[in-house]
DNA sequence: GAGCGCTCTAAGCGCTTGCTCAGGTTCGGG
DNA sequence: CCCGAACCTGAGCAAGCGCTTAGAGCGCTC
């Protein structure tokens, strides 16, 4: 009897945030940096979509860029689990490699709202906020570049150039979040199949 | 005695810039827009960096907005130019996507600063401005899948889905705009070869 | 039922924004 | 030598910004 928002978990974003006024705002303000870009948001914008005054915003959050570096944080946590828990299951490197990419572009295109502010608002952080994402960036990088080189020490894959592939894998799923659209004719897991091909042929994966 | 700044034509971007002091408030927008985004730039930036006072703006452009239209314009025209000359070339569609490729990645990491305007300022644009770009767009798109579309035909490409993968290519592309760094350890051209190689496996073509 | 802590609002402060405008400087042509 | 056009500046306006403050309403404990 419950829908997929009720239930609690994975699957519900956010549900770490608590109490729910600070909840609301937050998913407030993941929609409205999605749309307009975060330096083109205002409080008093996010506070109205989440059915408040703007002064309600500064009890749950210092500033407006502690609500970016809280989305970042959670978003960035969320997809480096994706990479690690595809990197660490067990079945060769191809399956592991698919798995990552799958999951991985399938959370890009199903939570692009969120995806994108948490891709493409990096330089809107402070400094010590933005160092503490970009160690978490590296971590992700770290996890594709593993199952790579495993798969080319297997003999599994042919890469001339492990480092540069691992960034254009990330790059390319990563560019989901850009493009992808609701309304559009693919669904999440479509893209989610396709990308997880055409990075095995990257790789030169034996079939 | 001519440095490649000061050459003209296809090398010099913004040479069709006129007057100069026009250009230098183009190119000094370019960058503040590449490094802040749009939104988070001001006028009074834009002059300064341009040695000029805020009011000396408003002699070239009407607004702040119709600078970003030239900047988008001029880059738009130039990337799709890239990539029709490759279609349009002779030689195999591996031939042509490879060059296509490696054109369209090498402008992105040699003119990342413009590059990263183009691709990721559209929403800043207004509405009319905005479908002028989109056009130009679509026609980039159409060039590289005409490649594809080839290729598949003549029995050298490999390719389940076509506009999917037309999509992923151009994907892979634009993101370098975003993570090239020019202190970064590869040159615009070790990019380009890369990604041609790359591409070139996505499409499964034969050797 | 008084006192307290938590949540929220109305009002607004100090500042910056995109943009304007009156006036000054420069310079080629008559 | 003067004129007009082109270019640029200093000063500033109205609007909107992030954020603060004073105080109201609420549900809780004792």
């Amino acid at each position: 009897m419950s829908t997929a928002e009720e239930t609690d978990g994975e699957n519900t974003p956010w549900s770490e945030v608590t109490p729910e006024a600070a909840r609301r705002l937050l998913v407030a303000a993941v929609e409205a940096f999605a749309e307009r870009g975060y330096h083109a948001t205002t409080t008093r914008d996010i506070a109205g979509r989440a059915g408040m005054s703007p002064a309600a915003l500064y009890i749950h959050y210092k500033t407006k860029e502690e609500l970016l570096h809280r989305i970042s944080r959670i978003g960035h946590d969320r997809a480096l689990r994706l990479l690690e828990t595809a990197a660490d299951s067990g079945g060769t490197p191809s399956d592991r490699l698919a798995d990552a990419v799958r999951s991985f572009v399938r959370w890009h295109a199903e939570r692009h709202t969120t995806a994108r502010v948490v891709q493409y608002e990096l330089e809107a952080l402070g400094d010590g906020h933005r160092a503490e994402i970009v160690a978490l960036r590296r971590k992700s990088d770290a996890a594709v570049r593993r199952i790579i080189s495993e798969g080319v020490r297997a003999g599994e894959f042919d890469v001339p150039d492990v480092p540069g592939t691992t960034l254009a894998v990330l790059s390319l799923c990563i560019d989901v979040a850009r493009w992808f659209n609701a309304q559009g004719s693919r669904t999440p897991e479509e893209v989610g199949t396709l990308y997880a091909d055409l990075v095995l042929r990257m790789v030169g994966a034996q079939k």
